[in-house]
DNA sequence: AGCACGCCGACT
DNA sequence: GTCGGCGTGCTC
């Protein structure tokens, strides 16, 4: 009788459980237990879920008992070795814990979700306990459901062993629910109900019909929408009324998902394209683990390269994988990759609900999907022999994730492909520093594209100095050349895109009078303003409160609005042009899932003469029609005092400039800024992305920044800003001691937002070009600082930051 | 992360 | 005296 043990990495993100526990297999489990399972494990006094990574054979020696699985919830492998060899290797990149490794490279469905109950094992108990409990045997037992005064009760039920606590574990629901509706009333009563009516009441009429015919059965709201033609108002009066019921019913995949894409054909190929396509191709080929940096400016088809690979790699029984920023992963491009493979295309992308992702998911781990678009972390999907990976827009810096495992998808994909042994294509018309200098080193083979596919050229840029507008006029937000640029194109019945840089900036309100600005009591940053709730808000706790009419140190009555956000623009805007239809897009109008494709949607059909919108419209959209594109404010991501600025800058001009006019009609571009003279600005007028490239470098060279340096950022944060301090200070001189003499530590230095829902956050930054002991000592810093029983201080470590200001 | 264990102050 | 506050250490 053989005997099996497995190594389990435990549900509990914490350093001190970062390792594989060993647990045993019970008889009934073995030879059905492999690595890369879910499995549920007992763990201290509760039940949770772990990812298996090994089985042994063999009794581990150790001086305690084991204990066994308790279930297995895969019955093949969802992590297989190369997974679990990347999470292994994540996890010491981005100093994160391995679990989060794990579960970030599944969808969120597969995640666990736990539960509590309580059950009484004991009869003597109080009347009030009784009460409780009435007729059920068990109670949810949780401190947010219950009331404090019953959690208590129930507590103290459990101490004194009169009550055993019931630990649960779930794999996520898988189905998505949508609302339906049933009518409660009869025909007799619908009658009454009508005739109850006033006679203007057309739409609670026709409702009432509607409800008539649908008799007892049950519809989905938005097919009932569709057939009634009532809005999703009319309905919710309805509820009201208690004429109908919304209900939650299960929806199936949708059967009729690729049937309306028709089929393209591939199209013909620029001599530079081609030789792009060619020697991709031969890497696809020959399976060379080889990084492009695929360089071509907008409209120069760098698509089209992609698909030619893509479609390579197919024909060689491989798979594809392509990598696009969330916001261009839009239903027009998503179409297109579909109308060249059909079927065979898998998307993931954050507007998916979990459930249509896991199906997604399941896609491609059965090989019914050889070809995944998707966002940042479609890195992880689950194909297997890939014969390319493409990055496009590589530059974006959204492929970096934010919390924890703070990866960045452009190394993983470079990873994977040296796993499979495939090229990575990094695109881009305006290519992180990095990249652009790797391809300058050589260590990424350099493509590209200079020229436009139609042999178009590039629109016309032009600047609008707004420190002569200053003194021309009061400070307005679109200056008189943009004005009779709009109105000239409005005339030809042309469309107009205007963006607004919102980058690191927001309406607040100040006091005119002393200077006062309304802050967060929780943080240390001001409170945005909110016309949609009329309410002042904090973008980092949520905390809310009213708009002041009355400066809170002074008394004045002058506080008001400062700054500006798209909503005083467009309010602007209107005045200026009263006949003109603007469409607003930001934050505020594209928070509901779809909002953002509806609204491009509704431009692209005319519906209004001027989009005006946030960084947001600078990328994917392609609308014929859009003639001249303004830059309102240029400056504001160029003042931030970060190395990435003057880049960030750059790509954006360059990007928003690549929106004006397409097809047959010449573009224009306006930029409105207070340096003109700056070299991003400028040379984003000429469109000259070498040149920049050669200047920014120049500056990171003097300031020993990357590409010439590594970063690391070293955050501590608590409720204490001594500790806090003190923290980083020891970290500070520990550092000292171990890094050489070319390295450079910026800081300790307090956040310039310093101050978050009470949490303090002093931050350094280390700069260096190798460094053998870094990464373990680093490992060791977070070890340490976890054990020292600091648990009040947090320490985060992120490798290559976006920025650190 | 939870949870138990254990050491202190403030109540029936 | 006991209840319950939180600091500390452990989970195969």
């Amino acid at each position: 009788m053989s005997e099996q043990f497995v190594e389990v990495i435990v549900d509990v993100p914490s350093m001190q459980t970062n390792q594989a526990y060993t647990y045993a297999v019970p008889t009934e489990l073995i030879n059905q237990v492999f690595p890369g399972m879910r499995v549920i494990v007992p763990f201290g006094n509760r039940k949770i879920l772990g990812f298996t990574t090994k089985i042994i054979s063999k009794r581990p020696d150790v001086s305690f008992d084991l204990k066994n699985i308790e279930e297995v919830l895969d019955l093949v492998p969802v992590l297989n070795r190369e997974m679990l060899e990347l999470a292994n290797w994540l996890a010491k990149w981005t100093f994160s814990f391995k679990i989060s490794c794990l579960q970030v490279m599944l969808p969120a469905a597969m995640r666990a979700s736990y539960n509590k109950s309580i059950r009484l094992i004991s009869t003597d108990v109080s009347d009030e306990v009784k009460a409780l409990f009435g007729q059920e045997e068990e109670l949810p037992f949780d401190s947010k459901t219950l009331t404090p005064e019953s959690f208590k009760i129930l507590s103290k039920l459990n101490r004194d062993k009169k009550a055993e606590v019931i630990y649960q574990v779930h794999d996520r629901a898988r189905s998505k629910k949508v609302t339906a509706i049933t009518n409660l009333l009869t025909s007799a009563e619908i009658l009454i109900q009508k005739d109850a009516l006033r006679t203007n009441a057309v739409k609670s009429a026709k409702l009432l019909d509607f409800l008539n015919n649908l008799g007892d059965k049950t519809m989905i709201l938005k097919e009932a929408m569709q057939k009634s033609g009532l809005s999703s108002a009319i309905f919710s009066q309805g509820e009201k009324k208690g004429w109908l019921k919304k209900i939650k019913v299960e929806k199936y995949r949708d059967p009729y998902r690729d049937t309306k894409i028709k089929k393209t054909e591939p199209k013909k190929l620029q001599p530079a394209q081609e030789n792009a396509v060619t020697e991709i191709n031969q890497a696809v080929v020959e399976q060379k683990n080889q990084v492009f940096l695929l360089q071509g400016v907008t409209g120069s088809g760098k698509t089209e390269v992609y698909l030619y690979t893509i479609a390579c790699a197919l024909k060689n029984q491989r798979t594809a994988l392509m990598l696009v920023p969330e916001i261009s992963l839009t239903p027009q491009m998503v179409r297109r990759v579909k109308s060249r493979f059909g079927s065979n295309v898998a998307v993931l992308h954050s507007g998916l609900s979990e459930g249509e992702k896991f199906d997604e998911w399941r896609r491609i781990e059965r090989h019914e999907a050889t070809v995944v678009v998707g966002a940042r972390s479609a890195v992880f999907a689950p194909l297997e022999q890939i014969g390319v990976i493409i990055m496009d827009e590589e530059h974006e810096t959204s492929y970096k994730q934010e919390d924890m495992p703070e990866y960045n998808a452009r190394d993983v994909a470079i990873k994977r492909g040296q796993w499979h042994n495939c090229p990575v294509v990094l695109g881009s018309a305006t290519p992180s520093l990095e990249s652009r200098a790797r391809a300058q080193k050589g260590v990424y083979e350099w493509l590209r594209l200079d020229q436009r596919i139609n042999g178009q050229p590039l629109p016309q840029v032009n600047l609008v100095d707004m420190r002569q507008e200053l003194k021309r006029a009061p400070v307005v937000d679109v200056s008189t050349p943009l004005l009779e640029a709009i109105k000239q194109r409005l005339k030809k019945k042309e469309q107009v895109v205007l963006m607004l840089n919102r980058r690191g900036y927001s309406s607040f309100i100040m006091c005119r009078e002393c200077g006062f600005v309304l802050k967060c009591p929780n943080c240390d940053i001001s409170l945005t303003l909110h016309m949609d709730s009329r309410s002042m808000k904090c973008h980092y706790c949520g905390h809310e409160e009213p708009i002041p009419q009355i400066c809170p140190s002074c008394h004045s009555k002058k506080i008001r609005y400062y700054g500006t956000g798209t909503e005083k623009v467009q309010q602007e805007l209107q005045q200026l042009l009263p006949d003109t239809k603007i469409l607003r897009m930001d934050v505020d109008t594209t928070r509901r899932k779809g909002a953002h494709a509806k609204l491009l949607q509704r431009f692209g059909n005319k519906e209004a003469e001027i989009l005006l919108g946030t960084q947001m419209i600078a990328k994917g959209l392609d609308f014929p029609d859009v003639t001249l594109v303004g830059v309102l404010n240029a400056d504001t991501s160029l003042s931030l005092p970060n190395f990435r600025s003057a880049e960030r800058t750059f790509q954006l001009l360059t990007q928003v400039s690549g929106r004006a006019g397409r097809a047959d009609k010449l573009g224009e571009v306006m930029i409105q800024t207070f340096n003109p003279q700056h070299y991003a600005i400028q040379l984003a007028k000429s469109q000259n992305y070498e040149k920049f490239f050669g200047i920014e470098m120049n500056m990171r060279h003097k300031g020993g920044y990357p590409p010439y340096f590594f970063t690391t950022q070293i955050v501590t944060s608590g409720p204490n800003e001594a500790d806090v301090a003190k923290k980083m200070f020891e970290i500070n001189g520990q550092l000292k001691q171990i890094l050489s003499k070319q390295a450079v530590i910026l800081g300790p230095t307090p956040k310039p937002i310093m101050r978050i829902n009470n949490q303090f956050y002093y931050q350094l930054v280390i700069k260096y070009k190798s460094e053998p002991y870094l990464d373990e000592f680093l490992e060791n810093l977070l070890l340490t600082s976890q054990k020292e029983a600091q648990r009040k201080l947090q320490l985060k470590i992120d490798r290559d930051p976006i920025d650190f200001i």
